[in-house]
DNA sequence: ACCTGAACACCGTTCAAGT
DNA sequence: ACCTGAACACCGTTCAAGT
């Protein structure tokens, strides 16, 4: 049977789902795949170029022109849709902060978000440092979303107000955590026009 | 002569610094420092635990409380407190976000920028989802910021007018950039008061 | 064009033994 | 308390050889 590219990325999401970007490594994929390290280095020539093509995999989509409407809600259907792909691979935001953005899905979920501003009015270097500005924002805290948590130690007594608050805020949905966030940046945008 | 805790540290900075954190192993510390492996092992019990130390003594200074002012001048400083701590080694927002928010120095700093939203009368909870906020962004730009970036060609003929305006956002000058979103967040935030 | 076998130059971590 | 020596169980990558 013939090793396809499909066949190969599909066995690493496995693999990364299961134990995590940092247990991946390229042997135990080609023993998952019952083929040689020498086989998959074939098919990708280093390490690298699998996770970028995996990165690259984990944007399909993502930059699809949204549903027509005003600016803001198409901006936020953007960022929604990034976070959610970030959040289809364990370790998803890593893995894409570790690609660069020049590929072609990647790049297109970048330009779609600035014409969708420069549309709405905005110059276009505004538009894209904007873009930008909210791409780094969604990879930080999806980061952070898929980062281990330290168990919180369950007794907090012995602890300040403040901890507690911000123990209280990383424990918190994450979804609203991000809308919050999200929507600050919105409302900042809002004063550009 | 004793093998010091900081002697330690220096050294990896040094490693880091010179070849990036990928090239960083343990191996080349315990050469770098004349010392076996093993002997390593005895300071730190395990890569991880270097890692964190490192990604610690980074956020040394950057909790210190911001000279009094507006909130939104306070805030300011301690973003860029931030991101020229990460700055200040090689992969420094890489290594961070690959550690925990419970470290002292880390969690003083988020400690601070919630206390600075607080007293600026911003209830606890959206006090502390801000600090995140801003963290993430922050996190996010400066680990773009310091990722290698890939040679832009050098012929932009062919490329259409949206690829240029976004290849320009990426090779400006990052300073500008960050405090453009950084701005953008400022302004979303204001609209809480 | 695709795959194997075998090797090379590395890793992090463990652990008995030394001082 | 600190450090060495030596090993264990891994890595990514290369490359001649097979089909």
């Amino acid at each position: 049977m013939q090793l396809r590219r499909t066949d190969i990325l599909d066995a690493a999401r496995e693999l990364i789902d299961a134990d995590g970007l940092d247990e991946f490594s390229a042997r135990k994929l080609a023993a998952a795949l019952k083929v040689t390290p020498g086989d998959l280095q074939w098919h990708f020539p280093d390490r690298q170029s699998l996770l970028e093509a995996l990165a690259e995999d984990l944007m399909a989509g993502v930059g699809e022109p949204p549903p027509a409407g005003p600016w803001d809600r198409r901006l936020i259907t953007l960022a929604h849709r990034l976070r959610r792909a970030l959040l289809g691979l364990r370790d998803g935001a890593r893995l894409l902060s570790g690609t660069f953005v020049t590929e072609p899905n990647t790049l297109r979920a970048a330009r779609t978000g600035t014409r969708v501003l420069i549309e709405a009015g905005l110059p276009p270097d505004q538009a894209a440092w904007t873009v930008l500005a909210i791409t780094h924002y969604i990879v930080g805290h999806v980061i952070e979303e898929q980062s281990v948590r330290p168990k919180l130690p369950a007794d907090l007594s012995g602890v300040d107000d403040l901890n507690r608050e911000l123990a209280a805020t990383v424990t918190a949905d994450p979804a609203r955590r991000f809308e919050f966030g999200l929507g600050l940046l919105i409302d900042g945008i809002r004063r550009l026009f």
